[in-house]
RNA sequence: GGAGAGGUGGCUGAGUGGCCGAAAGCGGCGGUCUUGAAAACCGUUGAGGGUUUGUCCCCUCCCAGGGUUCGAAUCCCUGCCUCUCCGCCA
C-alpha cells in the first residue's frame, strides 16, 4: 500500500509516477471520497467526544446522587446521530481503502521506462553460451529420452503443467535444493526457515497478491479458505506481520525451500511445453527486513547471492532491471536473473530479485524502532528466488548435454549425487 | 473429536460497568552518585489517526467482529488463537 498522506497532499504527482508502471489513477474519485472521508471523520470525532463528555457528566451526577433523567434525556438522540456518522464514515473508509488496496507501488527512479519484456534494460552478463558441435536438444527430449521426465504421466494423475521426474533425475533436482539452502545459509548468512504451504488471506493481502489477483491463486475449498503459496515470499515476509523490531536485530535475512502453486491463468498457449511454466514449482527464496536506508544496497547484495548459484553451476545469465511495464504489483524495483537455455537459444528469467520499499510493510504494519529518530517506522522488505529449482534444473540439462544425449552433472553437484556424474540410460 | 482454562502495553501480570490508556514488577531511556562501571536512588516510558503545523486539543485501540448501555478492558453473542486433560493419529 502507498502511504495514504501521497493520495491525500501529492495526488496529482502519485498518478503521474504510477504511469512509468501502465497504472492510472482514478484522481477525480480518490479526491472525492477523501474530502468526504476529512469531514465524515471530524463530524464522527466532535459527536465522540460529546457522548465521552456527557457520559462523564451523567456518572459523576449519579455517583453524588443527584437526578440525572434530564442529563439522559438531552443525549438522547446523540447515540443515533453517532451510529449514523460511524456508519457512513467506516463505509468511505472502506470505499477509499479498497481503492488503495488495489493501487499498485511506485517505481523507484532508477527503473527503466517501457511497456513489455522488450523494454527491459540490460545490466550485465556472466559467462558464454556454449557452442555445441551438434544439433542441441531441449529438456523434454533430454529427459524422455533418459527415461526420467514424463509430462503424460503427469498428465494422467493431475492435468497439464506437472511434471514427473524419476531416478537421478529426481535425486539431482533434490540435490540442487540442499546446495542452494547450504550456499545461503553457509556462505550468505541467511537462517533457513520452514513456513507452511497454506496461508490465510491476510498473509496474502499483506505481501499484495490479494485481493487484485485471487484469478493466479490457487484456494482450498476447506472452511478457512485457505489458500496454496504461490512463493515462500507470502509466509516468510508474514511471519513479522505486526511485528515491532529492534534495530540491532536488522538485518533478518531468511531462506526457505518451499513447493509453489501458480493457476498461470492468463497464460493458456504460452511456455506449453516442457517444465518452464508449471502449477507446482519447487523454489529456494531469500527474504531480508531490512532498514530503509539499506534496501537498495541489500537488494544488490541478494541479487548477487542469486547469481552466486549460477556462477557454481557454470551457467550462462544475464541481469536485466525490470521496466516499469514489467515490473509486479508491489515491487519498486526488481532484477531479473536470465539463464541462458540452449533448447530456446535465448535467457529465460530463472529469479525475480526485488526490493518493495514500504510497500508490503505498510500492508503488515512490519515496523522498527529507529534509534535516530527515537520514532517507530516502517521497515523495508526485499526478497528474490534464489533460485527457482524446476528451471534451473531444466538450465543443467540443456546447458550440460552431450552428443549422446546424456547429462553431465556440474562439478559443485557431483558429491551431493553420490558420486553419479552423468545421468545416462543406465541411472 | 470430547472436557476445561485463558487471550490486557517490549515482557510478566492486576483490573467484573464511570475516577482505566490501564496498578505493580521487569526491561528501555534520562539523571544523581562514581575515575569509569555496577548497585542504589529519582524521574520518564504504548500504538495509530484527526486537526493544526500551535507538542494545544480531539478520536480510536486491552485477540477480532457484532451487541447491550447515557457510558464497556469489564456484561452478552460469534469467530480466531493459546494452554491443560482425555481420545485419535503421521
Amino acid at each position: 500500500m502507498l502511504d495514504p498522506r501521497l493520495i491525500r497532499n501529492e495526488l496529482e504527482e502519485t498518478a503521474q509516477k504510477l504511469l512509468k508502471k501502465g497504472a492510472t489513477l482514478d484522481t477525480s474519485t480518490l479526491a472525492e471520497l477523501e474530502a468526504k472521508r476529512k469531514s465524515l471523520q471530524v463530524k464522527t470525532e466532535q459527536l465522540q467526544s460529546e457522548r465521552n463528555k456527557s457520559a462523564k457528566s451523567i456518572g459523576k451526577a449519579k455517583s453524588q446522587g443527584e437526578d440525572v433523567a434530564p442529563l439522559l434525556a438531552a443525549v438522547a438522540d446523540l447515540g443515533d446521530q453517532l451510529k449514523e456518522a460511524e456508519a457512513s464514515l467506516s463505509e468511505t473508509q472502506s470505499a477509499l481503502d479498497e481503492i488503495l488496496m488495489g493501487i499498485p507501488n511506485l517505481p523507484h527512479e532508477s527503473v527503466p521506462y517501457g511497456k513489455s519484456e522488450e523494454d527491459n534494460q540490460e545490466v550485465r552478463r556472466w559467462g558464454e553460451p556454449k557452442a555445441f558441435a551438434f544439433e542441441v536438444k531441449d529438456h523434454v527430449d533430454l529427459g524422455a529420452a533418459l527415461g526420467l521426465l514424463d509430462f503424460e504421466t503427469a498428465a494422467k494423475i493431475t492435468g497439464a503443467r506437472f511434471s514427473v521426474m524419476t531416478g537421478a533425475l529426481a535425486k539431482l533436482h533434490r540435490a540442487l535444493i540442499t546446495f542452494m539452502l547450504n550456499t545461503h545459509t553457509k556462505d550468505h548468512g541467511y537462517t533457513e526457515i520452514y513456513v507452511p504451504y497454506l496461508v490465510n488471506r491476510e498473509s496474502l493481502t499483506g505481501t499484495g497478491q490479494l485481493p487484485k489477483f485471487e484469478g493466479d491463486q490457487f484456494v482450498t475449498t476447506s472452511e478457512q479458505g485457505y489458500c496454496l503459496i504461490p512463493t515462500a515470499e507470502v509466509p516468510i515476509t508474514n511471519t513479522m506481520r505486526g511485528d515491532i523490531l529492534e534495530a540491532d536485530a536488522l538485518p533478518l535475512k531468511y531462506v526457505s525451500h518451499t513447493p509453489c502453486f501458480r493457476s498461470e491463468a492468463g497464460s493458456y498457449g504460452r511456455d506449453t511445453r516442457g517444465m518452464i511454466r508449471q502449477h507446482q514449482f519447487e523454489k529456494v527464496e531469500m527474504v531480508q527486513f531490512v532498514k530503509p536506508e539499506d534496501s537498495y544496497a541489500a537488494l544488490d547484495r541478494l541479487t548477487e547471492h542469486a547469481e552466486t548459484i549460477l556462477q557454481k553451476l557454470e551457467l550462462p545469465y544475464r541481469v536485466v532491471n525490470l521496466c516499469g511495464g514489467d515490473l509486479g504489483f508491489s515491487a519498486a524495483k526488481t532484477y531479473d536473473l536470465e539463464v541462458w537455455l540452449p533448447g530456446q537459444d535465448r535467457y529465460r528469467e530463472i529469479s525475480s530479485c526485488s526490493n518493495f520499499e514500504s510497500f508490503q510493510a505498510r500492508r503488515m504494519k512490519i515496523r522498527w524502532r529507529n534509534p535516530e529518530t527515537k520514532k517507530i517506522e516502517l521497515l523495508h522488505t526485499i526478497n528474490g528466488s534464489g533460485l527457482a529449482v524446476g528451471r534451473t534444473l531444466v538450465a543443467i540439462m540443456e546447458n550440460y548435454q552431450d552428443e549422446e544425449g546424456r547429462v553431465h552433472v556440474p562439478k559443485v553437484l557431483q558429491h551431493y549425487m553420490g558420486g553419479i556424474k552423468v545421468l545416462d540410460s543406465t541411472v
